[in-house]
DNA sequence: CGGAGTTTCGGAACATGTTCCTAAAGTAAG
DNA sequence: CTTACTTTAGGAACATGTTCCGAAACTCCG
């Protein structure tokens, strides 16, 4: 569209010198958060820190989403370096370990884990865990299919864990029991089992027990991936 | 506040008569959901479809939430209704299936799903469901705390299986392969496996291996139950 | 210097969910 | 009828993410 480009930036660049670099925004965006929390981080709120137009950051950033992108990735980048272990097994399991606590850590925004290639889009630290789940898999004997399928088995346990203990951390009781736990006109008597604990289960469900699930549904898919193959 | 109500609505109800009730309210939704589409359920237009004002609808819905939860109920029950084997296993097996198919059917708004307490506030079908799940695991030797554990696990990889598959269905390919797939600066060699399979991802990811990969759960965690008790 | 080209900046505007506060519309007593 | 009380209705306003489009600031070339 328009003239052609006559000279292709000879030696410098041309056009209006930037004033604010991506890195620059992702600084002040880590201030807001660790200074006034995660929910002042707003787009207006950025921009007042940086001293520069709203607008104007929608020409370093494609949107929200991918500014939080960025910021889980460089908050979450130190905790995905870890040593990992030789067996495969183990492998899968401390890999996917290390990327639930990881994201765990970074409690905001958990929206965000579900977007489209979400890991694909983070550094080489995730990859290398989503590396070593699959090739852990593969040296267990599972088919490439068979790996894939773990790896992302593995990914929605991991995903749907974080964001449902993350939207139930700020109430007072998860998945409130007595009272509130049955809506408004249920009959108690045809959940007979659900009555018994529902006095209990505030306690049951707020219970840490990612990491044992996690072995079951690795040795569940393991060994059902070996008696196939 | 105010003076005390001297008559306690002797016989019939005192103050301006409603103009909208809840249920039509829901009705509208539901009409704007098939006739419009989902991203046009806005409290405005949901609003003008009723011919109300916008803030009149917070006096019979709590919020956006409240609004969405009732409609996911409303139009998830009937597929909730099914038939549950006698066998504990395949009785856990078809609950976490039919809650998955169901909710699964209902793409839109899919955050719903990570609520503080959701299926605690749906109706009876889901809670029959839940039931299903914690009785067969207690059928199979699970102890009450590890019987809680399983329906967790199993709704957190649900949960996560749903959300992750709906970020991903309006993109032509979920967790783009090739180019897009390593980030700016991956070194590809680190992770060979990964590159191996880099032009069958899209396709290995799109596979629906929900089925099969619940299954392989549901054995690792009453495998485990079993063992240890 | 001056116009052309190019890149960045940012104010105005829009649609969204939600809250505040006041008016409206009814019943019950005096 | 008038007054008190109660309940619902809804306009105005606010903060949010985001886009449109024109202005600004720089380089290059003649």
């Amino acid at each position: 569209m328009g003239p052609m480009t006559r000279s292709e930036a000879p030696n410098g660049r041309t056009g209006r010198p930037p004033v604010t670099s991506r890195a620059q925004i992702l600084a002040a965006a880590r201030r807001i958060l660790e200074r006034d929390g995660w929910e002042k981080l707003t787009a207006r709120r950025l921009a007042g820190e940086l001293g520069i137009g709203t607008t104007t950051l929608y020409h370093h950033i494609r949107d929200r989403e991918d500014l939080l992108v960025q910021l889980i990735n460089e908050l979450a980048e130190p905790t995905l370096r870890l040593d990992l272990p030789a067996d495969p097994r183990e492998r899968v399991i401390a890999a996917a370990t290390s990327i639930h606590d990881s994201l765990a850590a970074v409690p905001w925004a958990p929206e965000i884990l579900t977007t489209d290639g979400f890991l694909g889009r983070l550094g080489e630290p995730a990859l290398r865990l989503v590396e070593a789940i699959v090739s852990g898999a593969l040296d267990c004997g599972c088919t490439p299919e068979q790996a894939v399928a773990v790896f992302r088995s593995v990914w929605y346990y991991t995903v749907g864990e974080i964001l449902v203990r993350v939207h139930s951390a700020g109430r007072p009781a998860a998945q409130p029991p007595g009272d509130g736990f049955f809506g408004p006109d249920v009959d108690t008597s045809r959940l007979p089992h659900l009555s018994a604990l529902a006095e209990r289960w505030e306690e049951l469900a707020a219970r840490d027990t990612f990491a044992e699930a996690l072995e079951a549904f690795v040795d569940g898919l393991l060994g059902r991936a070996a008696r196939s193959g």
